[in-house]
DNA sequence: TAAAAATACTCCATAGGTATTTTAT
DNA sequence: ATAAAATACCTATGGAGTATTTTTA
């Protein structure tokens, strides 16, 4: 029994007339009647009782039609269910996001997405950048929220990357700190500072972006601590161990023992959609960006500083 | 989307391996291989992730298996509910009778049969045995019961006959006939008595029986009335408009004004079981004629006279 | 006699088989 | 190096088309 045979089957039953069937189903009479008739035969009872002029079911027919039609509809709606996963209505995303998100866009992102696509399965996975552009490259990740990475460049092949919001870059002192009390530090001011920052290999735009800032190469700086987390970062610069260059929104996570000092010329740091250039018609990375996007922007006009 | 390729497909999600799957499904893999790979194009989805070492249902071929499973189920119950059909459990059957049937084994017969055969729509049509021939001739009818007809006799040809219950001729009589009070008339005793009797077009097998008993060609007889029904029958009787032959059950019908009176010899009369001999596979029928058999069975064994 | 289904046949699409290649571990 | 899936290619089943026959109302 095949869907073909229930499909030609159905188109009789409806017309009781295998030449009008044949025509509704864009095919000649003869082969419509032998698969009909190969179907009688494959299950034993005779489905149509036909003359040549009336063609009508029997009680077998009659069930056949009714359980037939259950079939094909069911097969109709997987079929629309799998176009769903095709359309990214339906199905899994496992996205990755630098701590420092949380502090941003992620909250909004995920509610938006989870309202939007709830079909969809978020898998959330804390990660540095430079891992999730590891775990994007061998496909355990289909998009990542990392930090500064250089769009589309030599660093990340076979990733693309997209701007997905914008902070200033702030330094953040303890207290007590000579520079604690100003308004304003210049990039001249920080490079003595001892300084809490991070290792290169696995945030590799922040640390880029952070030396750009200041002017310097990486080796020149007063390097006192690497930290992987701002929450780590900011321990140590309230223990008095050093500075920190920092997002501005690590603002929500400073005590009062910290300083939150603007620098010069308000230098940014930027949060990224990252994803494989491989698959980027996946709709549903397509539909989180969006969301990231609409997030995005949500905070900005929050916050039109 | 085709069933043999929702089987594949299932075989593989089954064993999440093409050789086991191809095995498992009595041909070589690469066809399989094709297969699944044609239902995903069609699909638009990958429905496995694949490697030489690992193959993965992806979400979208796991909502498939669930899907498909259910499908296929419903494929495998349609197929049994269709056998039904070719083993008589279900179906419909349009039974003819002979009204006199009424009071002999037809009551227990219906019983009998919706209790066995609850899933089959039982159509009871009261008919003549000359009616019941014509229709079972032109496929109207399914089966028949008629009385008297001869059993594969030249008078019913493509129809096959089969004694279901016999019960002896008696003479009905208004009681103040002078036959009465007899316990037993002789055959040339009643050829005087006028006589009603049946139009031969539509009981051939009963008035046949009936000339045989008295032993005289039809024409002979002193026919005072013709009637259709042993209820007309008994009521000319009943009027005083003359005598008849009847099947004894007829007792059940018999007012205090009519004396009923055995016949010398005991004659009998029979209801048979007719249908075409060309469906003689049809396995309601032959449930029907079980049915028949077990009734008259049960109805001898009540009145063991 | 005419309308419609069944049959006969022909052709081609495709399911399935065998041999081989590719790929990932 | 090896196990397993994919690919290439071939064969043959059978699905669909055209022409024709059969049937019955």
């Amino acid at each position: 029994m095949e869907l073909r045979q229930l499909r030609y089957f159905m188109a009789v039953a409806d017309e009781l007339h295998f030449g009008r069937a044949a025509r509704r189903l864009h095919m000649s009479q003869p082969p419509l009647s032998v698969q009909v008739s190969r179907l009688e035969r494959e299950v034993g009872v005779p489905l149509f009782e036909r003359s040549t002029r009336r063609v009508s079911l029997t009680p077998a027919g009659l069930h056949l039609q009714a359980r037939a039609r259950r079939i094909l509809d069911e097969v109709d709606s997987v079929r629309g269910e799998m176009r769903d996963y095709v359309d990214g209505l339906a199905g899994q995303l496992s996205a990755g996001f630098v701590s420092s998100a949380n502090y941003t866009v992620l909250p909004e992102v995920v509610q938006l997405f989870r309202a939007r696509r709830e079909r969809v399965s978020l898998t959330l996975v804390p990660l540095t950048s430079g891992e999730q552009f590891d775990r994007l490259r061998d496909g355990t990740l289909d998009i990542g929220i990392v930090r500064d990475e250089v769009p589309t460049g030599p660093s990340s092949p076979g990733l693309t990357t997209e701007v997905v919001y914008e902070e200033r870059l702030v330094m953040c002192v303890p207290t007590g700190h000579p520079l604690a009390s100003r308004t304003e530090v210049t990039a001249e001011e920080i490079i003595d500072v001892p300084m809490i920052t991070y290792p290169r290999s696995l945030m590799p735009g922040f640390v880029d972006r952070v030396d750009e800032v200041l002017g310097i190469s990486a080796g020149t700086m007063r390097i006192v601590e690497e930290v992987v987390h701002q929450e780590t970062a900011l321990g140590f610069v309230a223990a008095g161990v050093g500075a920190s260059i920092l997002p501005e929104s690590v603002r929500q996570l400073v005590p009062p023992s910290i300083a939150v000092v603007p620098i010069a010329g308000s230098p940014t740091t930027r949060l990224l959609a990252a994803r494989r250039t491989a698959d980027d018609d996946n709709a549903v990375c397509a539909a989180f960006i969006e969301c990231l996007h609409d997030a995005a922007a949500s905070l900005r006009a929050a916050q039109p500083a």
